[in-house]
DNA sequence: CTTGGACATTTTAAGCTTCAACTAAGGGCA
DNA sequence: TGCCCTTAGTTGAAGCTTAAAATGTCCAAG
């Protein structure tokens, strides 16, 4: 993940040398990554310097939270969209803090239940708190309005792009 | 990264500082992070499927090849938004990529001046435009209209966010 | 000239991430 | 029972990332 270099110029106009109407798809992307990048940038710092931990490992609690009775691995793997040899070493970590327990399921002694402690649940309570009110400021000068024109638009984007997400494997085959 | 609890009830409305509550703001991140996340994975399968290359270092490149007369490692370093520790490494393995070259400066020798050299520009322009073609077919649905609406509205977003982003860091102190 | 602070870069430690190789357990089937 | 294939997780290597410490250079005030 990397903010290109359009990071700068936001405004209502940018510099494109020389080539107004062309690329527009590369600036839509360009400036999509930008928007997450420095957003993205703020919250990993403010979990490490509010909460000492990592935006892994508060996406990780996140998911347990809503699954009182904990999840395997191979559904963290899943829900995450990250490597399995990613969830493990993440739980290593918050097995540490000692924010998750992590126990042998007893119908399947291969699989591993992952479930929240009550310090882990208390401890995420308080940063989802914070988190929520981070976007609340971030995004507090735009309107209710706004949000949702953008929410719908970008719910769009996402369903065009999954459509032809397969396709684009198939592009470098015949290069 | 997705839903949270519901550990506020918050109100209707309670705009304090223009930010209005009701995890719409919340809602709006989760969906700009999941449109990039999903497409930002697919380009870094691409470049290393097709061009044997990371984003990192495909970033570096495109910074540099808008500089013919190359960039400094401080100028990379704030170009990318990346630490200058992160550009030493990543020069590193570009060099022995062959893709770019490293001098020192002949004024200032504490500068190193990083160039990309006549393979690294050739190797670049295959891939950019294969990077374009990425996104010309990943948005192929979406109309010129359409893009440009979403361009406009990211960059309020952009300029929203930039404006409010120092006031997150005072939010903790505080608490 | 010398000294000290500022600046440019590298190095190191720790963490996240992936992939590939590996261990271990389950399940089918002869 | 014994063999094989699948599934669940872990481990190790390589790369990206940061922050902090270490190097080396520049420059200006004595």
């Amino acid at each position: 993940m990397d903010a290109q270099n359009e990071t700068q110029p936001v405004g209502p106009q940018e510099k494109h040398d020389g080539a107004p109407h062309s690329k527009l798809s590369l600036r839509l992307w360009l400036r999509m990554l930008s928007c997450v990048m420095v957003i993205e940038k703020q919250v990993r710092r403010q979990l490490i310097d509010q909460f000492g931990t990592t935006l892994p490992r508060f996406d990780l609690m996140a998911a347990l939270e809503r699954r009182p009775d904990g999840m395997v691995m191979s559904e963290l793997s899943k829900s995450l969209m990250v490597s399995s040899g990613n969830v493990t070493s993440v739980v290593d970590r918050l097995i540490e803090d000692g924010h998750v327990s992590r126990t042998t399921a007893a119908n399947d002694r291969r699989s591993i239940i992952v479930k929240l402690t009550a310090k882990g649940r208390r401890e995420f309570n308080r940063m989802a708190e914070a988190h929520e009110a981070w976007f609340d400021k971030l995004f507090g000068d735009l309107s209710d309005y706004e949000i949702e024109r953008l929410l719908i638009r970008l719910g769009d984007v996402r369903t065009a792009v999954d459509k032809r997400l397969p396709e684009i494997d198939a592009m470098g085959d015949s290069a």
